[in-house]
DNA sequence: ACCTGAACACCGTTCAAGT
DNA sequence: ACCTGAACACCGTTCAAGT
């Protein structure tokens, strides 16, 4: 209730809060999602903010700067953390919020690959899987290796789910196995030889990403044990 | 030693052999691998192959066509089939191939997730891959889910090692581990608190990628058995 | 038929000028 | 101190003109 704050409601009613980083990590992120990154440029985010493009300058350093926020911002947002007991349950949700950035932000994915950023929050979230192998009695480089090849693992069903079709909103869960093959005989040359549509099937024809997902994660955790 | 031959060859003498995708595929891959997919523009492209940019839309579909070139050039270089008769190495082949996209072309790796190509080599890949499992009595599900993980842990391991530092040539095998965690070290923000740390060495502190990627294989391969 | 290059509508960023 | 906008050196692509 002081002025400081009066004045701030003030001008957020008027549209002028102060410009941040979060703010313009936020435009950035909505332009990306919905027009893809090429439709990120300066001036479309100015406009978005309703500010001068260059006002962004001084907020975060430059184009790059914006794109570094958005892998940061995807990072964090991957990092989900519940201090379940069991630690095949704290693996799989590890594993599934990292899943999850290739579903939520497929326009912005690529960024994980171009912009290097120390992404504090997934750290964060490794402590707790390593927290919990360490306490089932785990040695420090066997739950190393659990915890990345469980990283791996996520990250790359998610790279390629998005790699072939866009499958993002429409796709995943709301399609029948016909539904799925028939999309995937769209994309297939027409002359594709046999062989490689049975192979373009074990690859893409999945109706139930989910499942296999998951089954993949049992794969990784069953017969894993401190020993 | 006809007429049109001797054409052709003497005007590749000149420097005036046809353009071609290939040559058009090549020269980006070339600019991409050396200074960034920033640095790819259709300028650049058409003064490094001694044309006018405007005579490379003749052969590929403009900028885009140029980029889903290189996507489809690294998944046919990633897809090396060697027959060899045991399924276990057969796998461990196809996710090296896998990973190598990473190792050989960092820069233009983010183009897996943008451009959507049918990547028939890879199929042609998998298809090997699934026989082989057919052949030792695995039945098509299970063979599929196998193929799949294999190949999302061997994408994920890769995006992995180049997502945080840009380790590409001079990282991976002739860095010793101390060289390693002072990189490491280097990289994270000065008050980092101590439990992070540790789950930095965890996920980036290895010094022996390769050794820790073919254990990873191990988890999955592990196991694993036809019944 | 293929290649050329001027022209158009963009882009990120610098920098001097405003308030 | 912060925001503005003109200016600069780029970019992808269209299209009319060359050969």
């Amino acid at each position: 209730m002081n002025s400081d704050n009066a004045a701030r409601i003030k001008s957020g009613r008027t549209g002028r809060e102060p410009l941040s980083k979060t703010r313009i990590v936020d435009a950035a992120m909505a332009i990306v999602d919905t027009d893809g990154l090429d439709a990120l440029s300066m001036r479309r985010l100015g406009s978005d903010l309703g500010v001068d493009p260059m006002a962004i300058y001084r907020h975060v350093n430059g184009r790059d700067g914006v794109l570094d926020g958005l892998a940061e911002r995807m990072w964090s947002e991957a990092s989900v953390i519940a201090d379940g007991t069991d630690w095949h349950d704290q693996l799989r949700l590890f594993a599934r919020g990292i899943r999850g950035i290739f579903h939520t932000h497929p326009n912005a994915a690529p960024l994980l690959l171009q912009r290097f950023v120390v992404p504090l929050p997934l750290l964060e979230a490794v402590h707790v899987q390593l927290c919990a192998l360490y306490a089932v009695g785990f040695e420090a480089r066997r739950a190393h290796q659990i915890v990345r090849t469980v990283q791996s693992f996520s990250l790359g069903y998610g790279l390629a789910e998005i790699s072939c079709f866009g499958i993002t909103d429409a796709g995943t869960s709301d399609l029948s196995t016909e539904a799925m093959l028939v999309l995937l005989g769209q994309a297939l040359p027409p002359d594709t030889p046999p062989h490689l549509v049975d192979a373009a099937i074990a690859l893409y024809g999945e109706a139930d990403p989910d499942a296999l997902f998951e089954s993949g994660l049992d794969l990784l955790l069953n017969g894993l044990s401190p020993s």
